[in-house]
DNA sequence: ATTTATATACCGACCAGACGGTTCAGTTGC
DNA sequence: GCAACTGAACCGTCTGGTCGGTATATAAAT
């Protein structure tokens, strides 16, 4: 229900989008609550009416990502060649998809906001990776070469994110091949 | 220089210990200055004598931490045996002592403050990691694999920083052991 | 058909508290 | 005498949240 029936955005997606890239822009320590108003070209008073307080908005943003995320890792299910430890190479894909392409922003600021703002909005994402290791540890062959995987994309996940990767185009690209080459064929003897 | 004439932490310390401790305890985003004075035993105005500013303390935050790495990683030198991808191991395992010891804290939290307050706090941390992955590019007999391994604990330092790790203490064992057979033993051919 | 009622979505002035920082006279210990 | 504070008042600004009001649409009543 991303649309109204007159083929617009609805405020809330207007909003959702507005606090997203203000995050990228000025900080996740300056979002107020005004200025995603502006952005989203309404007033405050109809920003509180679609989120009642800043966390709600937070939540929201929260969810939102972690909805994404999921939806791209289904998305790669039916793209992706079967075969060894699938289900951390699905993660491990979707994951650089969001992060290192050009969504990064909404995945990474979200979090950055929540942790300034109030720790207890990770919560939903504590799940989440809960239940991330659970399905990868369901479905790996080889569960070291798996899990690795999984946190080496964590990690240069969690670099680009805030902007610390040291990494060319082209480190990066032979990284994802080094992760991928991991997960199909393990750790040496 | 940690100590003063009378044996005990100085000011200074004492601040930079408080901000830690309260950053930890009540989140980034709401750390203030006279809830440090508080918990440093001093008035407002005693700390700002000693860090003119917020963004001179947290500063001094990072930098503490930065140099924290940096000891423990030259004082692993000594202890580590030679050998297959040595500064990649000496900055894994240095990673792993902060940040799933006891010190993770101050590490993490510190990051957090920064990234919430002011985003350019960070680059003191984007050089230490451009430096980090030079000396890992020039002292490491395989590349790859040496990636690999620090972004996999960096992966997991990030989890642990935000609480998001799902891991039992036996799964970290585990993972760590992981990585120290990936970083000698190299990725399957 | 016209009035009345209700709900939705929104406006924007205002408020109360928090917070970084200033000031400054006074104190303590080397 | 100087460095390292204390204590407390004060200021200006920012910001989340409140609240009474408004415009529009749809439904109900007359």
């Amino acid at each position: 229900m991303l649309e109204n029936a007159r083929g617009r955005k609805s405020s809330r997606e207007k909003i959702l989008d507005a606090a997203s890239e203000l995050v990228a822009e000025i900080g996740a320590g300056r979002l107020t609550l005004d200025a995603v108003a502006e952005r989203a070209g309404l007033s405050k008073g109809g920003l509180l009416y679609n989120f009642p307080s800043k966390d709600a908005l937070l939540q929201a943003m929260i969810q939102r990502m972690i909805d994404q995320v999921s939806a791209s890792r289904e998305a790669l299910r039916t793209q992706i060649e079967p075969g060894r430890n699938l289900e951390a190479r699905l993660t491990a894909t979707a994951l650089l998809n969001m992060c290192c392409g050009g969504r990064m922003q909404q995945v990474a600021t979200g979090l950055m906001v929540a942790t300034a703002e109030n720790p207890r909005l990770l919560d939903p994402v504590r799940s989440v990776i809960a239940e991330t290791l659970q399905r990868i540890k369901e479905g790996s062959e080889d569960l070291d070469a798996a899990l690795l995987g999984w946190l080496a994309v964590e990690g240069l996940s969690n670099l680009e994110m805030h902007n610390l990767s040291p990494f060319s185009d082209q480190d990066r690209e032979h990284i994802v091949q080094a992760i991928n080459r991991l997960l199909t064929k393990g750790i040496a003897p």
